[in-house]
DNA sequence: TTGTAAGCGTTATCAA
DNA sequence: TTGATAACGCTTACAA
């Protein structure tokens, strides 16, 4: 293992020449740098970054924390980020949480013994109080609510899934189902709040009974889905929190010989590679997965070089991604009571 | 940003102490412990991991090198890596390298300056000669091949592709199509010659048009069904070599108003997560990703400690799960020309 | 443009 | 059991 020293006597300069050669090759001559690079050549010389970042204060990584890698949307999201910072000079450090809040806090501890420059959470920030008064360091909320504090990017929720409920209800829909994430998840409120909206706006009373909680994975869909095709008055659509619940609940309907669209439309969120290969399709909700991942990146560095953000809060679009999941009610007539005349 | 001298003057010991009470406790007496742990309470000390690592001369990192993260099989190997390093005190750098040898080599120079320990790399090695020579640290192939030089994990690709084709083969299928890999993809070398052995052994012809080749991506099997969908005298059954494009190719063969497996029986391999969830779920391998993960992690551990290994490759064992995406082929009698008897 | 030398925060050696 | 001090490999004033 060669060193910064012995480069510099093979070359018959001084180890600040070497030092500058490779870190501000502007300052050293022609000749010197010639020399130099014949020896670190030579003696097949590489830098000890450990010893550089230890100078530097620097760690030149990043810490992505994610609450499950296997969610192929963040894989995605993490993919973005990866590419971004290796291009900006950046690792990723992988933290897969697998939401414990002991793992989130080892990780976290990195940034605090300086083994990373900063954090990027993909995990949504549940309650307001405890954690983040302590982010005294570079830490972006990716992926994140309305409800988020602190420097963050998201797309509008709301907004979204409300797209999504009224088009359902542009269809003719007016028993819409509701496959929910957790309770307290915040893309839970946010989606909700959404999906309410749309109704109230439609005048469609808001029916608790079609509500049935999740957790954002395929079998909580098949069971959620379940639980609502049993209903005595079943909806006609069902609105899945993500594409995952989504695939899920398509197969239990169709197991309850009920066909897709045809008997129960069925939407999701997130647009997974997957969603255009079910059967039927999934119409769903796109999130800019790679702008989020080249953002975030972008603006954690702005802060571990201590800008201040202009905006701590970046939205970004969502498309709307109609597929063959979603159609007209057949029951239009039978189950609505104001149709579809102006009101 | 508080260091280990300033502990050291506030408990009114030497930084020696201080040291030795973070690293060596039993080596200080439980009355300097006190003072030195008060003290770093007092200051908030947190020790300076990139000093400590520069000293130690480890970075506690690990490189994984994966083509895709996006690719469910691979997340799940990462999420078991991960896990198994942070139980072992290492980070994990991701290495996404999108097939990119640029990228690659980025990753492994993170090695040679120290920033990262070691390599697990996820991608096979495609051919012999090219970069294995030079890899003179910790280095460790993961969803390896029999070609695979240098310590390796894997499972035996050979004898599971085989057994897919068997079982196809006792359902009565005799023109069983394969999509394919890459051609020169170790994988696709591997599982092409289980392919090849199950025929002979069953005296089946191999036939050239039933191969369409893939390349481990849904939209290539659904492009490779389609392919073989078409053909004059199609197959009965579809061997995919990867669930992904055995996804793809259900709904290929569905949009040419074919039954799953009525008409064609298909099969995967990997057992992602969405195979059971399919339309029909899929008949698969199942790869442990969880014990090939944590083992990865720690025969590279052993790597980088200095041992040197008993045995250089580690072949797992595989699960041949049946679904409903295969069934008995209906034209067993038409076109077998040797049918069931033994020959 | 170049060299000398101090210093980054830690660990480990050696004496006490 | 403790403390003084020399490393580790690099960067960067400062001086030449």
């Amino acid at each position: 293992m060669s060193n910064i020293r012995e480069v510099a006597r093979i070359a018959g300069v001084s180890v600040a020449t070497v030092s500058r050669t490779l870190s501000h090759p502007d300052k050293v001559s022609e000749a010197s740098k010639k020399k130099v690079m014949e020896a670190i050549e030579q003696v097949k010389y590489r830098p000890n970054m450990l010893a550089r970042n230890f100078r530097s204060a620097r760690a030149y990584s990043l810490v992505v924390l994610v609450p499950d890698i296997a969610n192929p949307f963040f894989a995605l999201v993490i993919r973005s980020i990866e590419q971004q910072a290796q291009k900006k000079g950046y690792s990723v450090l992988l933290g897969d949480t697998q939401d414990s809040h002991a793992r989130e806090q080892d990780y976290i501890r990195l940034v605090e013994t300086r083994l990373a420059d900063g954090v990027i959470q993909l995990r949504p920030q549940w309650d307001q109080t405890s954690d983040q008064q302590s982010m005294n360091f570079p830490y972006l909320h990716l992926c994140a609510t309305e409800s988020t504090p602190g420097p963050c990017i998201r797309v509008d929720n709301v907004a979204a899934f409300k797209n999504i409920v009224d088009y359902l209800i542009s269809l003719g829909h007016r028993r819409i189902g509701l496959i929910t994430g957790l309770k307290g998840n915040p893309h839970t409120i946010d989606r909700l709040k959404g999906y309410k909206q749309a109704l109230s706006e439609a005048g469609i009373p808001f029916d608790e009974t079609l509500i049935a909680e999740g957790e954002f994975l395929i079998w909580s869909g098949v069971n959620a889905a379940n639980t609502l095709c049993k209903l005595p008055n079943r909806p006609t659509a069902i609105a899945c929190m993500n594409d995952e619940m989504a695939i899920g609940a398509i197969q239990a309907i169709k197991s309850h010989d009920l066909k897709v669209p045809g008997d129960i439309s069925v939407t999701g969120f997130d647009d997974i590679s997957y969603s255009r290969y079910c059967d039927p399709p999934l119409t769903t909700i796109s999130q800019p997965a790679d702008d989020m991942g080249s953002i975030a990146v972008d603006i954690l560095l702005r802060l571990i070089e201590g800008e201040t953000l202009d905006e701590e809060e970046h939205v970004l679009p969502y498309d709307f991604i109609v597929r063959k999941s979603t159609s007209v009610c057949k029951a239009a007539d039978t189950n609505s009571d104001i149709s579809q005349e102006p009101n």
